[in-house]
RNA sequence: GGCCUGGUGGAGAAGCGGUCAACUCACAUCCCUUUCAAGGAUGCAUUCACGGGUUCAAAUCCCGUCCAGGUCACCA
């Protein structure tokens, strides 16, 4: 008769250290009352996701308020999924979030002293463990083929009765071990799986830090820990990297909540202290076809890559604002309140958790964007629309460099005060606003039709234009400026009071508003622009004239 | 289908048994204005998915129904 221990050694010949050695190894962290420790911990199979930054924002930020350790770790345990590079892309694109781990996988190297941080790389530490429990009887290899599972499931279908591997239908767990150490040493491959005592007709009380108490049938699933090629499931390593990483906060996306009574009675079972749980809303979108929502979609959506919103020029800020507006609801009254606070103060709480994923909303993200921008100082703003303009605007990108502070004074007007002008949204917008500010493309705009009022006689415009060119004048102030063109437009047969002209408009060329209309449409080949005074102080008497004189020119040709 | 989790205006939401259901965004109208971006004012849920109960009183408590999401892998 073989015992459990004789299966052990059979399966795990070389593994001699044991879950004492692993205590001592990692023991305990050193941390003050109430310090949560929490990790990111993405699979290596494509681009960072929205959804996942969120959640990676909010486990970062319970670190940083508690005083506590946020670490980022490496799910690599299916060989399958994973795409080359994509693991290190992911901690660089958290870092241009300013998401920055203070321990685990950093790309190309690790930090820690609870690594490794990869999983693949952690195969030793899942075998001790699993040893000690094949020794307990509580784990047991499983030769099930892929075609015996799904026969399996397909007759427990047809019966009605709970899929899965459980109880009666876990033919393995029923082999003596003298038949299991036989069919190992026949060849047979197999899979490690846990022996639950669950019974699914008792019920947990599991505690969610955001859901409160929450009643879940117990887990009677004899689920596998150990695949067959040597790597662990996700549970199990959950139960393995989180205790031994002493992970005290599990920050994941609510679609764990249905295998929590799996990790429960795993913690339960090695009699190691479970972990706060807080399963967070995921970020839905609303499906145009089916007009129901669902979760943002790799393939659907462009806003579940997180890199969409950094290609479009959002500022940084403005997007992790809107993430913490979808996470706390009172973050927003927190911005209202404290305009100048930085977010970093704000305190992030369970209770103010909603429970159903928002609506990922663009217009409200836009508003905060434009919001973030507009009171940014002219350096802030200038250094991260370069970065912007780098990496995806080469054009704006020479127009900065080639003359920095002219960048500046342009984005400056009206901003550094106390109602800062609003204008863009992201950085994108910025260069098809300033274009015109630039004398080569100011040629380039004016060789369109350009355009004015058409009840305006060009004549008029003409004569217009000449004399403003020969009498305006910048050494005054903008008030002073303003009447001096009214009193020009006058000249023109342009009324200079607004009534005035609404009682007879046919007496007149058009009313002030009109004139200045004329003169910005010349300056700026647009008829919109900031405050006109500005553009004017900006480019200078002597290339007011130029512009002028091209434009009379374009009228009179 | 079973089991879990939700459901307050177009979106995010406050509210946790007691006057008109906060606030932000969007939208609409008006005002202001040299254009635009703004700014100011007002409007936008006669009602809190629906039906029933409990109560002097319910969005708030109870029951049922419906709807939505999640999950039932050697994926995480």
């Amino acid at each position: 008769m073989s015992t459990y221990k004789d299966l052990a050694e059979l399966i795990f010949p070389d593994v001699k250290k044991t879950i004492k050695d692993l205590e001592k190894q990692y023991p305990p962290r050193d941390l003050k009352e109430g310090a949560y420790v929490t990790r990111f911990a993405p699979s290596p199979t494509g681009f960072l996701h929205t959804g996942s930054l969120f959640t990676a924002l909010i486990a970062y930020r319970f670190a940083k308020q508690t005083g506590g350790v946020y670490f980022f770790r490496l799910e690599d345990t299916d060989q399958k999924r994973e795409i080359k590079g994509t693991g290190e892309d992911l901690v660089n694109q958290l870092q241009v979030f300013g998401i920055k781990s203070d321990e685990g996988y950093m790309g190309d190297h690790e930090e820690g002293n609870y690594g490794p941080y990869q999983q693949s790389k952690r195969a030793d530490i899942y075998k001790i463990v699993i040893k000690e429990l094949l020794k307990k009887g509580r784990a047991y290899p499983c030769f099930c083929t892929k075609e015996e599972l799904d026969q399996l499931r397909e007759v427990q279908n047809a019966n009605k009765v709970i899929p899965g591997y459980y109880g009666e239908y876990a033919k393995c767990r029923h082999y003596s071990i003298d038949e299991q150490i036989a069919l190992i040493k026949e060849g047979k491959p197999y899979v490690i799986r846990f022996k639950s005592k669950g019974n699914h007709l008792n019920h947990v009380r599991v505690h969610d830090e955001i859901r409160g108490d929450m009643d879940l049938s117990e887990n009677d699933q004899d689920i596998v820990i150990l695949k067959s090629d040597g790597l662990p499931t996700y549970h199990f390593a959950h139960l393995v990297d989180d205790h031994f990483m002493r992970t005290n906060l599990i920050t994941r996306g609510e679609e764990w909540i249905s295998s929590l009574p799996i990790h429960i009675e795993l913690f339960d079972t090695m009699g190691w202290a479970r972990p706060k749980y807080a399963h967070l809303p995921v970020i839905m979108v609303n499906d145009a076809e089916t007009n129901n929502r669902r979760k943002l979609s790799k393939r659907k959506d462009k806003e579940a890559a997180t890199s969409y919103f950094l290609e479009s020029g959002y500022p940084i800020k403005g997007f992790i604002e809107y993430l913490l507006t979808i996470a706390n609801s009172d973050f927003e009254a927190f911005l209202l309140n404290n305009p100048k606070a930085d977010i970093d103060t704000f305190n992030l709480s369970f209770e103010k958790f909603s429970l159903d994923g928002a609506l990922f909303d663009l217009p409200k993200l836009n508003n905060i964007s434009k919001e973030v921008l507009a009171n940014m100082d002219k350096k802030t703003f200038t250094d991260q629309c370069l970065d912007y303009a780098k990496k995806y605007n080469s054009e704006l990108y020479e127009l900065i460099n080639k003359d920095r502070d002219y960048f500046e004074s342009i984005i400056n007007i009206e901003r550094e005060q106390e109602k800062p002008r609003k204008d863009y949204e992201k950085f994108s917008d910025v260069l098809p606003k300033i274009l015109f500010f630039y004398p080569d493309h100011y040629d380039q705009l004016i060789k369109n039709e350009l355009p004015f009022n058409e009840f305006i006689k060009k004549d008029v415009i003409i004569e217009l234009l000449k004399d403003m060119k020969e009498n305006i004048s910048l050494d005054t102030d903008e008030n002073t400026w303003f009447n001096k063109m009214k009193e020009i437009g006058k000249q023109h047969n342009f009324a200079d009071d607004r009534k005035e002209y609404k009682k007879n408009p046919q007496a007149y060329n058009g009313w002030y508003a009109d004139a200045i209309s004329i003169l910005r449409i010349a300056i700026c080949a647009s008829t919109q622009s900031p405050k006109l005074y500005d553009v004017l102080k900006i480019l200078g008497l002597e290339e007011i004239r130029r512009r002028i004189d091209s434009v009379v020119a374009k009228l009179q040709g």
